[in-house]
DNA sequence: CGGCCTGTTGATCTGTTTCAATTTGGGTGG
DNA sequence: CCACCCAAATTGAAACAGATCAACAGGCCG
C-alpha cells in the first residue's frame, strides 16, 4: 500500500475543468492568479493516502477528479467511513490544527491543494471565496445529518437503497446517464460507509436485484430499474 | 403540546450572560448595536417548538440557556435526534431556504432570534463574524462526523459511554462539577440520538451501574464513579 | 498457470428490538 | 397534606435483523 504522489503540477488553475463548480468560481481573473500561484495539482493512484488522520492539516484540497473516502478508526480497527468525495468537492474544511479523519484514494484520483496558511490569508481579503465556503460548509452539514439519519434509523434495505440514491445523484461517472450508476468502491467501503457488514451490502444488493428495483451488471454498476421504488425505499430524499 | 414563545424581550444583548462565548464574542460596541437591534429573546416551555424541518428558515439563534433537541423524521415516524443544543450553542447555520430539522425545548429554553436576512446584512459588513460562523460550522461538522462513528460502528454499551462523556464535556448542568451529569432528556431522546431503543438505553445505564462505571442517583443524573472505563468503553475521545 | 482479492452465498449465532408488564416519581386536585 | 394519576423508566421474555463464521466462485495480475 505505496502512499505518494503520482504527479505533481504547477498553475492548474487555468485550464480546470471544475472551476465554476468548485469554491474558486467565486473568483475574479486576478484573484485566480492568486490562487493559482499557491496550487499544487496531485495525482493519487487507487488506494494511495492523501493525509491521516491526526496528521497536521497543513493543507486544503479540491478533488477535480475521481472518488475520495473519508474515513474515522476506533481503536481496534473498526472503519467508519464519513463521506465519498467527488470532482468538484472541496476537502480539509476544518478550523482545526490536525485533520479529524484520514482520506484515501479509491479510484485514481486528482486533486488541487492549497497550502492553509497561504490559504487562510486569500480569505481575509476575499469575502466571497468565505462566503463561498461558509454555503460548502452548510451544505456538508445537511448530508452529514441525513447520513446520521441514516445510519441511526434506517434498516439495511433502506440503507443502501439511499446510498444508491445520493451515488445518482452526486457520482459524476461519465456513464450516469440512463439510470446506470457507476460504483467505484467496494462492498467493503459501502459497508463501512452505511453501518453494515460486506457480505449484508452484498446481499442486500442480491435481493434488490432480485425484486427487480436493480440490475447488476457487474459489481461496480448498477442499473436503475425501478427508480420509484427505489427513491420509496430511501424513504426521505437521501 | 402547545408551541409559541413565553417570553419576548427586546434589546437583550447587553446583558447577556454569555456574549463572550457565542458568536456575537467577536463583535465590537458599534456592531453590537446593530445585532442587538435586530434581536429578540424568546423563551420557551419544555416540549415547546422551536421550528419545523421543512419550515421557511426566516430566523437564526443563539442558545442562551437550557437544552435543545434538533431531528429529523422518518416519513412512518422514526425519528433521529442529530444533536443536542446548551447555551451559548448556535442553531440554524444553513444556507438554505427551509430547515432540514426539527429544533424543541427540552428544558426552559432561552434563545435569541435573529432575521436570517438582517443577520446576512450584518455579515457582509462584519468579516470577523463571518469567520467566526466559519469556525462554528467546521466544528459542528466535526462533532457530527464524531456521531457518524458512533452511529455506524459502536455498540450500544459504547454509545452509552460517549453519550455520557459528551454530556459531562458539554452539558453546562450547574452541577457539572464533581462528575456529577446533569441528564435533561429522557430514555427516549437519548435513544433517538444514538440509534437505540428506550429499553436498551435503559438496560445499559442499568448495566453500567451495576458494573460500578457509573451511579444512577436519579434518572436525570449520572454520578461518573469510574471515569476511566468510560472513557475507554467511549473508544475515542466522542 | 496459479494465487489472491473481491464478491457472493449459506448456516449459525447474538445483540438489540419488540412486546409486555411492573415500578417509580413528579405533579395535581381534593 | 395526602392520594391519585400519568408519563417515564425499568425489567423480563421472545423474536428478529444483521453479524459472524465458513465455504466457494470469478476476475485480474504476476
Amino acid at each position: 500500500m505505496a502512499t505518494g504522489p503520482l504527479v505533481e503540477r504547477r498553475n492548474p488553475c487555468y485550464d480546470c475543468d471544475i472551476r465554476d463548480t468548485a469554491v474558486c468560481g467565486a473568483l475574479k481573473p486576478a484573484e485566480l492568479d492568486r490562487l493559482n500561484a499557491m496550487v499544487t495539482a496531485i495525482d493519487f493512484g487507487p488506494e494511495e493516502t492523501i493525509f491521516y488522520e491526526g496528521d497536521p492539516a497543513s493543507h486544503l484540497y479540491n478533488v477535480t477528479s475521481g472518488c475520495v473516502r473519508l474515513s474515522k478508526l476506533l481503536p481496534d480497527g473498526r472503519r467508519q467511513i464519513t463521506g465519498f468525495l467527488f470532482s468538484g468537492d472541496f476537502l480539509g474544511l476544518a478550523y482545526i490544527e490536525s485533520y479529524a479523519f484520514t482520506a484515501e484514494a479509491v479510484t485514481r484520483v486528482t486533486v488541487c491543494r492549497f497550502p492553509r496558511d497561504r490559504f487562510q490569508a486569500l480569505l481575509d481579503d476575499l469575502p466571497e471565496l468565505e462566503r463561498r465556503l461558509l454555503g460548502v460548509a452548510s451544505n456538508e452539514l445537511a448530508t452529514a445529518q441525513d447520513q446520521i439519519l441514516l445510519l441511526g434509523r434506517k434498516s439495511a434495505k433502506e440503507k443502501v437503497a439511499s446510498f444508491l440514491l445520493s451515488l445518482a445523484r452526486r457520482g459524476h461517472g461519465r456513464r450516469g446517464g440512463g439510470g446506470l450508476i457507476d460504483v467505484p468502491m467496494t462492498r467493503h467501503d459501502i459497508a463501512d460507509y452505511i453501518g453494515l457488514t460486506t457480505e449484508t451490502v452484498s446481499r442486500t444488493f442480491t435481493k434488490l436485484a432480485g425484486e427487480g428495483v436493480i440490475d447488476l451488471p457487474t459489481p461496480q454498476q448498477v442499473a436503475v430499474r425501478d427508480s420509484e421504488t427505489l427513491a420509496e425505499l430511501a424513504g426521505d430524499l437521501g
